[in-house]
RNA sequence: GGCGACGUGGCCAAGUGGUUAAGGCAGGGGUCUGCAAAACCCCGAUCGCCGGUUCGAAUCCGGCCGUCGCCUCCA
């Protein structure tokens, strides 16, 4: 079996070949910063997380890229409001973007070019594109010949005639062509500007992308992410951009996008003001959770959020922590034993299969919850031993693998003497026969968050969520 | 208006030509338990609608209805 991923670039599922195995060289686009990040920011990122997690997993060595945009217009905008640098404003949700790397469980990227470190790079690739006609100045503005780039349009599927003809945008007299886009903006009073051959100025959006790929990444990649809301025309006109400067096709091998998250039926989006934020949700619940929703509906696929899928989530992770409890007998041998290693073969199995099949998280975490129902069956059989930490270890790295932690939340330690005091009473008190006081201890702890079961082993407690 | 995606049990969600349509949540009934909890067992869908292709379709084709995305900054 072989890995297969939905390229966007042909519309199909393409067994997966890297350029230069084991390397796997991946480009994921990274949020503008000119604001706290949202939950639909960290969906991508876990998407891409998982992707690099499981082509790790498979044996790829992947050299993971990640840009923020840090010059821009909304950055600049902001931060005028709020009368600091815009690259102050971007610095401050840069560091929180690192943060949320660490409280989602994120592997760090091993780049995170921004926009304002590359500017004699992106210099430099517009005066290629220039000098090989790609490009054209006016007035300080350098713009993208779109018409002369063949092949315009191959990743978002429209044709060029198309697009001008439905042309909503205020056409600017001053280009060529109303589809050009701008490489190089002249500087405006109030806004943060570079020295460049065509006057002080800022790079175009799109552009950014094309540099820092070719600088970190080199002429080719094998994957570059992003959320379908970019393939046009972000990634269209980076396509353009790249091939045209380097003359190599194509750019990226295989276009990875993942659908929108979405609040009550509408993408979630900045502008439609129906965003939660990634703090906001950490606040209240765990990243775990978070990864579960995102897991458990397909990377492509619009992502519906709200407090039920949540709900669900937690309830979810409970059940695959569950899975981990020791076990309560030591049975090594016998048909419960054979039944349970043979179950757990068969969920890698089918877990490798459908990871190979475009990433189908849904699918695979189907098979983890399997697993984890044989491991409560053999537990209940009295399983234990070398067939039921095998089971166990299996579990956890097949979550580990789709980046779940699965990690119980840590009491807090100073209360933990007075919780373990309250159960050794209450279990003298059982010992008597006391059921009612007995019962008052356990229904006053639960009140309190603490959930108590009555094992053959013992009382064991854990906090609810 | 153009391009594209999706519509599976109460909710979420896999499955894209052929065994009894995964799994999670919720619900009902059992086992276990002093009672609970957890766990385990059992119960529930013919796959938006209509038509077509096929020996056979949720799965392919066409039409319709509905939802969403892109076409403008956006993960």
């Amino acid at each position: 079996m072989t890995l297969h991923v939905y390229n966007t670039l042909t519309k199909r599922l393409e067994p997966f070949k890297p350029l230069d195995p084991p390397w796997v060289k991946m480009y994921v686009c990274g949020p503008t910063v000119y604001d706290k990040a949202h939950i639909g920011h960290a969906m991508s990122a876990v998407v891409f997380d998982v992707v690099r997690r499981y082509l790790e997993y498979r044996g790829y060595r992947v050299v993971h890229v990640m840009n923020f945009t840090d010059v821009d217009d909304k950055i600049i905008r902001r931060a005028n409001e709020l009368g600091i640098p815009p690259l102050d404003l971007a610095q401050r949700y840069i560091q929180e973007w690192f943060e949320h790397v660490h409280a989602l469980n994120l592997l760090p990227a091993h780049y995170y070019p921004r926009v304002s470190l590359v500017i004699p790079q992106i210099i430099h690739m517009v005066q290629v594109l220039i000098k090989k006609g790609y490009a054209y100045v006016v007035d300080g503005d350098v713009y993208y010949r779109v018409r002369k780039f063949r092949g315009y349009g191959k990743l978002s599927g429209r044709n060029v005639d198309e697009l001008r003809a439905g042309a909503r945008v205020e056409v600017d007299e001053r280009k060529e062509d109303p589809l050009d886009f701008a490489l190089w903006k002249a500087a405006k009073p109030g806004e943060p500007s570079w020295e460049s051959p065509w006057g002080p100025g800022r790079p175009g959006w799109h552009i950014e992308c094309s540099a820092m790929n070719y600088y970190f990444l080199g002429e080719q990649i094998d994957i570059h992410g992003g959320g379908t809301d970019l393939i046009f025309p972000h990634h269209e006109n980076e396509i353009a951009q790249s091939e045209a400067f380097t003359g190599k096709i194509p750019f990226a091998r295989y276009w990875l996008h993942n659908g929108m998250l979405q609040l009550r039926g509408e993408k979630m989006s900045k502008s439609l003001g129906n965003l939660v934020t990634i703090d906001e949700f950490l606040q209240e619940h765990e990243a775990d959770v978070f990864r579960l929703i995102v897991l458990s509906s397909h990377y492509r696929k619009p992502l519906g959020y709200d407090e039920g899928v949540v709900a669900d989530a937690e309830k979810a992770l409970q059940r695959l922590r569950g899975g981990l409890r020791p076990p309560m007998g030591r049975a090594e041998e016998g048909d419960e034993a054979a039944a349970l290693e043979a179950q757990v073969r068969d969920v890698r199995e089918k877990f490798l299969a459908a990871m190979d099949d475009d990433f189908n998280t849904a699918g695979a975490l189907g098979h983890v919850f399997t697993l984890v129902r044989a491991i409560n069956t053999a537990r209940d059989a009295g399983v234990g031993g070398r067939p039921f930490a095998w089971a166990q270890a299996t579990l956890l790295e097949l979550a580990h693998t789709l980046g779940l932690e699965l990690k119980e939340e840590a009491a807090a330690a100073d209360v933990v003497p007075f919780i373990e005091h309250l159960i050794e009473i209450r279990s003298e008190l059982r010992k008597q026969k006391q059921w009612a006081l007995a019962d008052r201890i356990r229904d006053r702890l639960n009140a309190l968050g603490v959930a108590l079961e009555d094992t053959p082993q013992g009382t064991v407690w854990r906090w609810k969520v």
